[in-house]
DNA sequence: TATGCGATATTCT
DNA sequence: GAATATCGCATAG
């Protein structure tokens, strides 16, 4: 039997109430995307039954011919993710040492995405701590190899439908969304001015303050 | 809190 | 061989 309401210590905490984002709901343009994303939820369940969660604080748009995104110099064996239509996940490996994950943009055949940079963890915050090697709640997600590691994303993942029925999905906001922000990119080397960095404003999970 | 630095592997030159 | 959409630790203030 079921429990009709949420007291049992081991049930998931609600995630029924997550809806899934379907792809027309996302704007197809990259800057209105990254805009978009923030305050939505990115889900991963397990197959554990176990669910983790975390709401989108941090993006960045890396729209069509933009210098600095991995879909610049066209297309190649690893970056064709970022062709397909919005709303697939491209998944990389950077720095030797942490994955990252953006969600695709534009039509396909044009190479452009969102980086999802910093997650408020909403559910399954114990699987993400472990994950994270016990690191406190508000660096959990905070940056976007963080934010990888504790969703347990890697190249798996890559070019998975977010809008499908699978274990990784965008779902729609849990509560209402803060005030935007806009900053420039952080990390990059060209096109370094572009104000296409979009946070929710005062949030402590979001991954370093502008300057 | 801010800054500096080394580790690390995949990709493209 | 070089570059890289980073992280975690160290140190200083």
């Amino acid at each position: 039997m079921k429990a009709r309401k949420n007291s049992g210590a081991s049930n998931p905490p609600v995630v029924a109430g997550l809806r899934r984002l379907r792809r027309t709901e996302l704007p197809a343009d990259t800057v209105r995307l990254a805009r978009y994303l923030i305050g939505k939820t990115l889900v991963h369940s397990t197959r554990g039954g176990v669910v983790v969660s975390g709401r989108i604080v941090e993006t960045e748009a890396y729209p069509p011919g933009d210098p600095s995104g991995h879909a610049f110099r066209g297309k190649t064996a690893s970056n064709g993710s970022l062709f397909l239509e919005r709303g697939f996940a491209y998944v990389y490996f950077c720095y030797g040492s942490s994955f990252m994950m953006n969600v695709s943009s534009e039509r396909p055949g044009i190479g452009a995405g969102v980086l999802i940079r910093a997650l408020e963890p909403l559910h399954g915050i114990g699987l993400m701590r472990r994950r994270r090697g016990g690191a406190p709640l508000r660096d959990l997600a905070r940056g976007p190899g963080r934010t990888a590691a504790a969703m347990a994303i890697d190249r798996r993942y890559d070019g998975l439908d977010l809008c499908g029925r699978h274990s990784l999905w965008l779902a729609a906001p849990t509560r209402r969304r803060g005030v935007l922000a806009v900053s420039p990119r952080i990390g990059i080397t060209r096109a370094v001015d572009h104000p296409l960095r979009f946070y929710e404003r005062g949030s402590r999970f979001v991954s370093r303050s502008s300057r």
